[in-house]
DNA sequence: TAGGGTCAATGAAACGTTTCCGGAAGAGGC
DNA sequence: GCCTCTTCCGGAAACGTTTCATTGACCCTA
């Protein structure tokens, strides 16, 4: 049962190839009556043009490819659905790929998402300073929309404002009293990475309370890596009093350290989370955080892109950058007086 | 500066076009020195094959198309994510799409996903006996995964036992003493709905414990249909002394019901989620489950699909039972004696 | 040496669209 | 009644591959 093409349409409707597919694309004029006659056709053949072949001849796949560290994290799945949504709306479809945050795995799905010739990328990177990543990236056919990233060269960018998120939660921190606080977050060759370190400087230096450099740790965005490192802190003959995990699915490893080692929050230690999580609001005590909403960061990077496929080509860079919210919850106490 | 295409290879190469493609296919023999000639090229002038001439040509997309109900569910994204995964291995990427459990957005997702050509799908659905939903997927000129859904018709399937996991879980619960046990769950227009009230009866039925029929929520399976069921059964004069979270994002909804009447886990009510999760691990206490791998879910989805692109297109229809598990924690407590 | 058989390379067709170009037919103005 | 303009349709080219049928060269055998 062989497949059914615009020429069985044009076929049965007594008319050509190029009519049938201008009823179709219903752009130009044609005769009500014909025109009738190739939507009977349609719909007595069952049509449904080849998205292959049309991606052939007008040389848009209509598809966007998305390169993200890992979907698994609730707020990049919020992030990738919500853009998926945006997208399909608007015609396009949405390939995904994860990068697990590996630099090679990353140099080879940009490989991938330019031989299949998406139309648009969506991504974040492992490091925005890498050469070689920055020179596939350039040489992209299509445009891109930066995820959280601000590589050097003209993209556009889905910016979070993690600086004075972080900012208000170590001050949060600072005015309970902690004075050894600790920032577990990601590696500071990336924006938030590096945003968070300035939040947290910044919040210091305004309180005059100097910063115990082992307590700022800067490793890689992993929930296991949230694990280890205040597995470390913790078992510290100085513990820090407070850990914030300056990263979107960090929290989790930070609480089953504190677990692990039996200590109790707030009463042994305080805890701030990085996005908000069903994990954070129902912990007990739910979990203080810096938050902010992913899914309007996907909405927008769809439109960022839509904007640049519907004419925006020669558009200056954009870079949005959204707000953050400290929301307090009941993860924070002042510290206890045996580790001050 | 147009796009590099097979000709400019063989061009530069002093060949025809169908030697280079030729060399780039590897299949047929080639004279060494024209193959090496026609490398070289490749090299110099960075040559990609375009991946949707091929698909073109070849008939095949090499790409899967996938409908889930919501990815941000993490067991949902988990499960994905392995599938991607896995047929990336294999050469193929994943186009996602979220149905949300609607009808009418499934059957659109369905008509996308035929238009585009994709090689198979995994998905589920929203109904298994809607006949229109029936027609479409039978009309599928593509092979289909079904992913924990039995719809009449020669389908593959990644089944889950959720019947036995429920058994498990209200066994234990009658064990403690619980005779008013609640379970909420989605749909049993659907498999693991379908499958988890049998559980349910089972367990009674062996224990020789009555059902209150009223006890049994049969609604969607959303978190916001755990919350909502969860309220009412709670605001009851004669609230269940146990509630069983029969859907993989329920627990949450659930959770917060128990939260916002101030009631507490597990002296006022035992809880059993279903899918294992951060929240379910952390939350104090931590929540009992009948859990399951849903990356292996996802791996196995890959490989069915594989094996029936791979030359198995006449293979009959392969339906696994993926086991369930079910692991105690500390949401479970014999009911007081005040809800006796 | 003629003829059959192999091997490798060429050229062309095909995949299913869209779009461009030319031409036919009809309408309208003088 | 003729010329021009407009409208609409048909034919063909093009998108970038793969693959099929041919052809040409060469070797081996009778």
């Amino acid at each position: 049962m062989r497949r059914v093409t615009i020429k069985d349409v044009a076929k049965a409707a007594g008319v050509s190839l190029g009519t049938a597919s201008r009823v179709i694309n219903a752009n130009t004029s044609v005769d009500p009556a014909i025109r009738r006659k190739v939507q009977d056709a349609i719909a007595a053949l069952r049509y449904q043009p080849d998205a292959v072949a049309q991606s052939m001849r007008r040389r848009s796949t209509r598809t966007i490819g998305a390169i993200v560290r890992d979907i698994t994290v609730p707020a990049l799945a919020s992030f990738v659905q919500a853009a998926q949504q945006a997208l399909h709306d608007e015609g396009y479809a949405l390939l995904i790929a994860c990068s697990g945050d590996r630099r090679d795995h990353e140099l080879e799905l940009l490989r991938l998402l330019s031989q299949r010739r998406m139309d648009g990328v969506i991504m974040t990177t492992a490091a925005e300073d890498d050469a070689e990543l920055a020179a596939v990236r350039a040489a992209l056919p299509m445009p891109v929309v930066m995820l959280d990233r601000t590589p050097p060269g003209a993209f556009d960018a889905l910016l979070l404002d993690h600086r004075e998120g972080m900012r208000q939660a170590v001050e949060h921190l600072l005015r309970l009293g902690h004075r050894r606080i600790a920032l577990i977050t990601g590696a500071t060759g990336v924006h938030p990475a590096r945003a968070r370190v300035q939040g947290f400087r910044d919040a210091h230096a305004a309180a005059g309370v100097a910063i115990d450099p082992t307590c700022l740790r800067t490793g890689s965005f992993t929930d296991q890596s949230g694990f280890l490192e205040a597995s470390a802190l913790l078992g510290r003959p100085d513990p820090p009093t407070a850990i914030v995990a300056g990263g979107i699915d960090m929290l989790s490893g930070v609480l089953r350290a504190i677990q692990a080692r039996g200590f109790a929050v707030p009463r042994d230690i305080s805890v701030i989370g990085s996005a908000d999580t069903d994990l954070a609001m129902l912990a007990s005590p739910p979990v203080t955080v810096v938050r902010w909403d992913y899914a309007e960061l996907g909405r927008a990077g769809a439109r960022l892109l839509i904007d640049r496929l519907s004419g925006g080509a020669a558009l200056p860079p954009r870079q949005i950058l959204f707000p953050t919210e400290f929301i307090s919850r009941g993860s924070c106490a002042p510290p206890s007086r045996q580790h001050c």
